[in-house]
DNA sequence: TCGGAAAGATGTTTACTAAACAGATCGGCC
DNA sequence: GGCCGATCTGTTTAGTAAACATCTTTCCGA
């Protein structure tokens, strides 16, 4: 029953073989059209039973565009391992949204490279549009990056005075969040733990504590602002030798993201402060070990997937758009997750 | 030819007289599946002939969902007949979209009602959610009417440390991209025609006026910052008045929005002032008659379909959603349209 | 031997329909 | 009159015929 050199199977006979027509088999095997589940089945096994491979017939019309995740870190002090399932919901949320819109979505790392590198990667024939990771970028790099000839959108960073579209934390609101909370609570000494990390959402989430303080009409006293590198290490090093130098402790403290609030917990505790005894700490991310730590940390959960579809979104928009759409900015809400490490003023 | 008492015609007999099948006759009266527009034609214009009335047949599925906007005014200064075609791009960008997601869209004014009242308005019964023209709307109303029990967003206006869904101007962008506008056309001492009217576009662009200033190294000097009424008369008498008192007078004054340029612009004049040559301004809205004043306005381009468009889509993501979505804001860029109104510092 | 048009083959897509469907209404029967 | 099935209404799903776009092959003249 050797077939070599047989005639290659065609479209037409596959389904003549389900006994459909060649469009019904078409449109199953492009996932079109409104199939009934049984008539899919039985076009598939025809396919699989006489090894039925597509030869070029009207050529795939509009070649699958394409759209790329540009995932850049420069310092590195943010975006690396420690952070990488963070990265992963990005993709989740882009991913999903691609699918809908039959885009195929590409990754790319970049770590230190030139931004005139990065920019070369926008080039690529079918790429049609880019969500750029821009945590870790100036102003200046966005700006260069954002020239590049087709649609690009940035997430996890804002520049308010860019006409460029970003979707990002909205940090204002979550910050907020995270103060009303320890007022309701009785806490008005609030220290922050902030970044001279290069990282633009560390930036605004201290203006948004100045601009939270005083909306609720607390002092927001210089002392009890300190600022540390974003690593674990650098958290605990900087805030260790900075809580030593302080005239004053905080009876609370904010911390620009999780990471440096669980680095800043163990040099409380090597201070000989107990959380939340002593002293209640909050965090932002919600990084999985935050559920973990001890005490469990009260954090700001950040609706990453969602962040995620709505970049997709928004260059879909820019794609399918016969005028230019203007820029868009997009900043989604965090929620607080109150656990453990926040107590009462006063203590115990 | 009086066929009174007649039986009432049927969608299959239009559909035979119009030489095509019931199905297709249905789907073109539901504006469903493709259908060519010879045919789609060819089906109406039966139905025109017949006087083809629908009877119950199949109940309406799924009893169409349907979202309303509230155009709200308090005051009344700026959300008036004025702007009638300001509110209608909105709801042109909401029609667009609420009709491809099978939605029907309602439009209900209020002027001077009662919050409570206004609140009422949401409690009916298969309304699904609902768009807020939040212009006039302080931040106590805003958070006010967000506790309706059905999905909310407000566009036109921006609290950040609300956790509410936003659409409306990126004023900080637009502000400051005047603001580099004027600065590159050699303008130092440049002014702003703020607003003391309830209505916080204007208080979000007083803020990025001195943002602006300071992002672009510019003094923002206290006296060549005016606050007047944001009616036409109100712009003129009060720019009047204040031009008279002030110690010094800007070379070009960006004001909160077009209808109190063109006030404050006869008030200029009357206070000796040619415009562009000793005085150049900008305004803000885009409004029709602002490309026939004499002089043409330079101003601020709002993308109004968009944000009514961009409402009705996180609406739709709220209602569709399994789990609640996160509060989200969106901020839309603007296009400064350059026109006679500005010359250059110095004048002629 | 080459160029190029014409004819043929392939898979894709649009525009349409048969048939199944789901309420509403009617008619007949008790 | 009240109930049940038959029939009527418009709707929707799942399918196809035919037009289509692209590539391949054939054929013919220079």
């Amino acid at each position: 029953m050797t077939k070599t050199d047989k005639k290659p199977v065609t479209l037409r006979q596959v389904a003549e073989h389900a006994g459909v027509s060649a469009a019904t088999a078409s449109l199953v095997l492009n996932g079109k059209g409104e199939i009934s589940e049984a008539t899919r089945q039985r076009v598939l096994s025809a396919v699989r039973e006489m090894k039925y491979r597509p030869r070029a017939g009207r050529a795939r019309p509009d070649s699958v565009h394409t759209l790329r995740f540009l995932k850049i870190a420069r310092h590195g002090h943010t975006v690396n391992r420690d952070h990488n399932h963070f990265i992963s919901d990005y993709i989740d949320g882009m991913s999903y949204e691609a699918t809908r819109r039959d885009y195929s979505l590409q990754v790319e790392s970049f770590e230190g490279t030139d931004v005139d590198k990065i920019a070369e990667s926008l080039r690529s024939g079918d790429l049609r549009g880019a969500v750029i990771l821009g945590t870790e970028l100036t102003e200046e790099e966005v700006q260069f990056l954002a020239r590049a000839p087709l649609p690009v959108v940035f997430i996890d960073t804002y520049h308010p005075l860019l006409d460029l579209s970003f979707v990002d934390m909205d940090n204002d609101q979550a910050v907020f969040a995270v103060l009303r909370h320890l007022a309701g609570r009785g806490f008005r000494r609030i220290g922050m733990v902030a970044s001279h990390t290069a990282v633009t959402n560390f930036a605004l989430r201290r203006d948004a504590f100045l601009r939270g303080m005083a909306a609720l009409g607390l002092e927001a006293d210089e002392a009890l602002i300190l600022s540390v590198d974003s690593t674990l290490e650098g958290a605990y090093g900087d805030g260790l030798a900075q809580l030593a130098a302080a005239p004053r402790v905080a009876e609370a403290y904010f911390c620009a993201n999780d990471m440096i609030a669980f680095g800043f917990m163990k040099a409380l505790r090597e201070h000989g402060l107990r959380i939340p005894e002593d002293v209640s700490v909050v965090g932002f991310d919600n990084l999985p070990m935050s559920a973990m730590s001890e005490p469990a940390l009260s954090t700001i959960e950040v609706p990453k997937r969602r962040i995620g579809a709505m970049a997709v979104r928004l260059l879909d928009d820019m794609l399918i758009a016969t005028a230019p759409e203007p820029a868009t900015k997009v900043l989604i809400s965090g929620a607080l997750v109150s656990r453990e490490s926040v107590g009462s003023p006063g203590g115990d």
